[in-house]
Formats: C-alpha cells, structure tokens, sequence
DNA sequence: CGCGGTCTTGACAGACATCAATTTCAGTGG
DNA sequence: CCACTGAAATTGATGTCTGTCAAGACCGCG
C-alpha cells in the first residue's frame, strides 16, 4: 500500500474545506506523526478508554460503533482517508464508542500535546479542527434522519451515496467505482436492519440497475437514480467551506412576548 | 416566568461540567446577551441561514428539527435550559436544520463576534465550549443507536431517560418530576413512528406503571424499570468532565504489518 | 356552541424479523 | 490437485412489529 507522507496527506484535506495559510501548513508540518498499518477490524481505540493521541486515516477505511447491552453492535460512521475520526477525544473523555479498521488500513498516529500547544496559538487552526468535529455532527444528525424517517432501501442507498460522495471528495472514486470493504452484516449494523434484509435490499438495488456490487468493489451504474431512491442530498456533509452571503434576517425581531 | 440573569444561568452550567477559572467567568459575565420571549413552536434559526449570534436558552425547551423532501419532520435533539444549541453555527454554516421553542421559552442571544474574541483569547474557555459540542455530538450517536437498535417502546422510554436525566442535571427535575411540553406528534417525530403508534407505547409504559403523563407534567414513577426497559446507560450524557485516571493502552503496540 | 388540535381505539396491510437451510467461494491442508 | 472448512451471501416460509386508514372522544378556545 503505497502511503505518501501523512502531513501532505492531511494539509490537503484541510486545504480542500478551508483555506489554510502557510504559517497553518508550517504548524501542520511540525506535526509528530507515527504511521501505522492495521489489519482489517483492529481496534483502534475503546469505549471507556481516555486516549492520549488522535488518529489521522491515511489510506483505507474506520468505522465507529458501540455494542449495546444486549451485544448488538451498531455502526456509528464510516471513515475515508483525510479523516482524524477520533479528533473529539481532545476534548471529550473517556471514549464512548470503538473505533476499528475496515479492512486494512494505514493511519497515523498524532500525540495529543503538541496538537493542543498548536491549537492554542492558532485560532484559524482551531477554526478548522473544530468545524471538522461539527461535520461529523451532522453527518450523526443526518443518520438520526435515515433511521427515523427511511425504508430500508432508502437507508442502504442512502448510505452508498454518502461513501460515494466523501470518496469523490477525497479523489478516491471514479466513475462511480470505489472500494468499499464492508461486509453485508456491517451493512446491517449501520442501517439498523437484519442482515437478511440488508441482502434483499442490496440485491434489489442490483435489479434496478442502481449498482454493481463484487466483493470490496462497488460502482455506482445510476448515481442520480440512487440519490433518488435515497433522498440524498450532499448539503449535510459541508463539503465546501463556502460562507453563504445570504445572510437572512434572524428570527429575534419577531420574537414576542409571551402570552 | 422569573428570569434571573442569563450570565449566571451559563455560569452554573459550564460550573458544572467543568472548572471555570474566575478569569474564565469574568470573560462570560462581559459577554452581551439580549434576553427574550419566545412562543410555542417560534422558529429560532432555520435551515440555510447563516446567524450571527447564538442562542442560550435559560428557561422552557427548543429542539431540533429537519424536514425531508417529503414534508416529513425529524427531531433531532431536546434542549434544557443552560444549553446553547446553536453554538455550532460560530464554525458550521449554513444551518442545516431549524432550531424552534417547544413550548413557550426565555432565550439569551449572543452575538457570534465577542463570543469568538473572547474563545481565541482563552484556549479554556475553547476547551469548555468545544467540549459542550462533543456532547451534543454524543447524543446524536445514542440517538442513532437508539433508532437502530431498539424497538419504539424501548425508544419512547429512552427519550424520557434522557429528558429525565438532563432536566435533573439543570436542577429541574425533582422525584422524577418534571415538565415537558411535548405533544405525541412530537414524540412520534423524535423516535421516528408514527403517532398512533406512539400512543400505544405510551400507553403501555403507563399500564406498566412506570410513569404518569398528563399534559406537560411528567412523572416517572419508577426510573429504574424505566431504564431497565430503556436499556438506558447515561454515559453518554457526559455530564460530569471526570478525566478517568485509567489510561488503558493504546492499540498502536499491538498493531502489526499487513499481511 | 362550534371548531381544531390532541389523544384514543379498531381493523387491516405491509415492512421487516426470525428461523432454517442452501450455495458460493477463498483459504487450508492432506 | 482436490476435499475440507468457515465466512459471507442467498433463498424460502412464517410471524410480529409498525404503518395506514378510519372514526370517535376529549378539551381548550373563540
């Protein structure tokens, strides 16, 4: 697995949702970072653990998830390369959720001390990093939306343009093909469904000519007829960091008394 | 309804998740804050508005909420006086969901610009308010779980765990009491079913006598059955910033090559 | 008093879970 | 080289949770 340096890697990231100047990029640069290879469902950090380090995904895919009392495990996100999935961790202890690989994967390890010393004398990059964390939030409040509001087919088709639509964004799809090593169960467990109905549900995307689906290898045949299906609009994943200048009056003004 | 003075409120409530330095509340009590009345259902910021101030609610409840394509509504998350729901939108714009009053409300608007001078000049004040959208991110994962795990009963009585539980944090909960003002619909739109369907749950957690729910008053009458049926742990809350002294080992020493 | 919102109840249908079994296929060892 | 193995995918039959449709009861409000 050929792996560039993780700096680099990260730096265009972070170049490619806000504009990041050089005194920014040199900060970043200063960065230690230790890359590491894992093999496929290796715990990255626990649930319960206080860890001292984030972890930047350089090449391959992370999944967060929690199993509940009843040992069910449910799937929380994906992750593709550029993502830092366990960023809050600096803030936010112990952990209350796993974070494992997908398949193989390559990360790097980033020590928590000197990327709070960088956080604290840069504004801009705390503005970024944390705007990152508010990302992930959303993309939460849009499974909360999935699963409240969808059928299953809905769910799954929903999930693939959002991998789709991140692997696009990180220049890791093209044409609609990308690799995408979940299994049928994980599926399951990030849907909320059997893994019986997962199956079904997939099979029927394939009879409606939506998708190709072998093994870790996914292409999109009809992206537009999958968002439809899915009801999928990329606006939650705030992929361009574009302040709109549509700055629309705010509600105070009408804001009454109470009766 | 008696208001006191809404620096305070925010003061007690960061006092009680984290250590505040006196600095640290001198900066918060300089804030500005315009205090206001706000109506049933009163739209405080909608989805694709860019605010520029956010929002402390001091008394009632505001939640969130996305309208799918379908006009079908999704609530996304309950909010108890001392939260600033809208914090995110200092780094996050546009919105991408509205934030309303559930019931009547006294809201305390801050404008986003001394807010952010006074979070650049203090890495504590950063770490507090950075930390409070970590938890709100922590919701949406049980919420998430919640959906995709368990069935509406169990869902029903989860919500009312963690309304429960968050209420008596603030202060406003006593012998299980307390008010929420939120209709079946409402219920319904949150643990995504339908409201005929929440009715019969809530009807049953009532036969089972767990709680009784009349109006806006709610009263649970037996919380450890409650959580029992809710299979509700309040980790995930995490109201209380107890940096847990067990540091496990990271996985970084165990990970190996790739095959 | 009539109106609309909220809550409630019943009958029926559909989505999805459960249980059970079979197929496929890559990896492994004789 | 090929049988063996176990994980993953697939198929079928059946039951249950939840949605849909329809209607009635309750209640605050103009």
């Amino acid at each position: 697995m050929a792996v560039g340096f993780p700096h680099t890697k990260l730096i265009a990231r972070l170049r490619a949702i806000a504009s990041l100047t050089d005194a920014d990029a040199a900060q970043i640069e200063a960065l230690p970072m230790k890359v590491q290879n894992l093999r496929d469902k290796h715990a990255i950090v626990r649930e319960g653990e206080v860890p001292d380090q984030c972890c930047l995904l350089v090449d391959g895919f992370l999944y967060r998830h929690k199993n509940d009392s009843g040992g069910q495990r449910q799937i929380l996100s994906w992750h593709v390369p550029g993502d830092i999935p366990d960023l809050y961790s600096l803030h936010l202890n112990p952990m209350d959720h796993n974070l494992s690989a997908l398949g193989s994967a390559v990360v790097a390890f980033i020590p928590h001390a000197p990327l709070k010393i960088m956080l604290d004398r840069s504004p801009s990059l705390t503005h970024i990093f944390w705007r990152e964390t508010l990302v992930d939030s959303s993309l939460f409040r849009e499974w909360v939306i999935s699963m409240g509001k969808h059928a299953g087919l809905t769910r799954i088709a929903h999930l693939l343009c959002e991998v789709l639509t991140r692997m696009r964004a990180v220049g890791l799809a093209h044409d609609g093909r990308f690799s995408f090593p979940a299994s049928q169960v994980d599926i399951a467990d990030a849907t909320g469904m059997t893994p019986i109905h997962a199956n079904r549900m997939i099979q029927q995307l394939r009879a409606r000519k939506l998708l190709v689906w072998n093994g870790d290898r996914i292409e999109v045949a009809d992206f537009d007829a999958l968002k439809e299906t899915a009801s999928f609009e990329d606006s939650y994943l705030h992929l361009r960091d574009n302040p709109q200048l549509v700055v629309r009056p705010l509600a105070s003004v009408q804001g009454g008394q109470l009766p």
